[in-house]
RNA sequence: GUGGGUAUAGCUCAGUUGGUUAGAGCGCCAGAUUGUGGCUCUGGAGGUCAAGAGUUCGACUCUCUUUACUCACCCCA
């Protein structure tokens, strides 16, 4: 017996509609947007992601899937949506096209990881990037996609989550300032933070440990020292949301784990799902495409975990219709009528009615249960009498009522019904 | 990488101080006077009790090891 590998799912048959209506919602989203799709591979040059998600970052360093392919070249399983797009970016020269370049992707993305409640080693991304255009317009664009998008599942209970973590400008002096008020304390806080003291500050600001919280409360925050430039972005984007209604809790402490990230900074959060609560981040990323070898080009962006979202969905107990079932299950009242039963399902198909039938020679009885189970809308049993008299009862399963109707009448029948009940 | 928890039927779980043939509910299959589903009733299939070793006359039950899963830390979607 081989197993599933660890922190993989499979989506079984029976809750596939799920994912196909979150995944149309998106798609329709971004066609009301003005995003188009791009599709870039699972696996990259390993080079891309230690340049623009940054050498230092956990991500990198422990969390990728890499490996050698046969001529010898270290090949890594995407471990996020963004780089890859900035590398397709300036490989087929889209700044030819007019910018901004709005984008969207679905995809797999991969991280070497323990999994827990909200956290795989596979896991999928709806994400969407704007390339070219440096203004707060641009991250509202963006964030305002991200709530019509979850607002129109029905989801509640989110908090936006905005902080700006500046330019490297402001960011420098901030890192100053920060690691000279942290030294003095440096014993008194936990070793992961020591470690990230020289590696990383700005991370401590988001360490849970009760001990280190407290030094970070009285720290020196961000926004007294971004620069006129990023105030006024950050102040821009702030009007904006209250303009037009989007609720948002400014958060000094939101850092992102990308190294890519300049000014803004964002985080959908819920507390509804465990420890794992951001089920969408994103901000901005003015110097990705540079890391990667193109002109410098300001982007803003975001990533949607899906199965964080299906998770949150569920606990709000959405109901999501599955309209992945037959129009109508077309039975054979014995085993010999199977031919015909064929014959009639081939030819609904070809009318463009969802139509299934009993290939195994099972009783009614059974024929019956099955199409229950299938969900099938409309039920016909083809038996002798039928085939002499040329019709057939049509039964809806959901009321237990029958109309006589031709059986070569049968689609147009049930195309009728669609129109007014809309299947 | 580090901690805690769990492992018995397809699923959710019972299983007495260690004792003979390991149970329930749901699901699946089939019947309930021979051409009509859902509800009800009856029957059936389905388990190396995660694996390995040990203690014992005897282990699902006790001990150890391994593995898997799970939650949490780190970090992220």
């Amino acid at each position: 017996m081989i197993n599933i590998p660890k922190g993989t799912k499979d989506v079984l048959p029976q809750e596939s509609y799920k994912w196909q209506y979150v995944e149309k919602k998106a798609r329709e989203v971004c066609r009301l947007f003005n995003f188009r799709e791009i599709r870039t591979p699972v696996f990259e040059h390993t080079e891309l992601f230690t340049r623009s998600i940054g050498d230092d970052t956990d991500v990198v360093k422990k969390e990728m899937y890499t490996f050698l392919d046969k001529g010898g070249r270290s090949m890594t399983l995407k471990p996020e949506g963004t780089a890859p797009v900035a590398r397709s970016y300036v490989e087929n020269a889209l700044e030819a096209y007019s910018l901004p370049l709005k984008m969207y992707y679905i995809t797999p993305v991969f991280r070497y990881e323990n999994p827990q409640a909200g956290r795989l080693r596979e896991h999928h991304q709806f994400g969407v990037e704007v390339y070219g255009g440096d203004n707060a317009y641009l991250d509202f664009e963006v964030i305002g996609l991200a709530h019509k998008f979850l607002s129109d599942l029905g989801v509640t209970g989110l908090v936006l989550n905005l902080n700006s973590i500046g330019c490297e400008k402001c960011r420098d002096g901030y890192n100053k300032a920060l690691k000279e008020y942290l030294s003095s304390r440096l014993n008194e806080m936990c070793p992961t933070c020591r470690e990230r003291f020289e590696r990383n500050p700005l991370r401590i600001l988001d360490c849970k440990v009760e001990g280190c919280r407290k030094i970070v409360a009285d720290a020196p925050k961000i926004t007294d020292y971004i620069c006129d430039d990023c105030r006024a972005h950050m102040a821009a984007l702030e009007k904006l949301l209250k303009d037009y209604g989007i609720e948002y809790k400014v958060n000094p402490n939101i850092v992102r784990g990308l190294d890519y990230y300049t000014k803004t900074v964002f985080e959908f959060v819920t507390t509804a799902l465990g420890a794992q609560g951001t089920v969408c981040g994103g901000g901005r990323y003015n110097h990705l495409v540079e890391s990667v070898g193109g002109k410098p080009t300001p982007c803003v962006g975001f990533g949607l975990g899906l199965e964080r979202l299906l998770m949150l969905l569920d606990s709000i107990g959405i109901n999501i219709e599955d309209d992945n079932r037959p129009d109508i299950f077309v039975i054979s009242q014995k085993p010999d009528y199977t031919d015909e039963c064929i014959k009639i399902v081939k030819a609904l198909r070809e009318k463009s009615v969802a139509a299934e039938t009993e290939y195994t020679g099972r009783s009614l009885k059974a024929q019956f249960r099955y199409a229950d189970k299938l969900n099938a809308r409309y039920v016909a049993v083809i038996g002798e009498s039928e085939l002499n008299s040329g019709e057939a009862d049509i039964k809806n399963l959901a009321d237990g009522t029958a109309e006589k109707i031709k059986i070569d009448k049968i689609a147009n029948y049930i195309l009728e019904k669609r129109k007014c009940q809309s299947f």
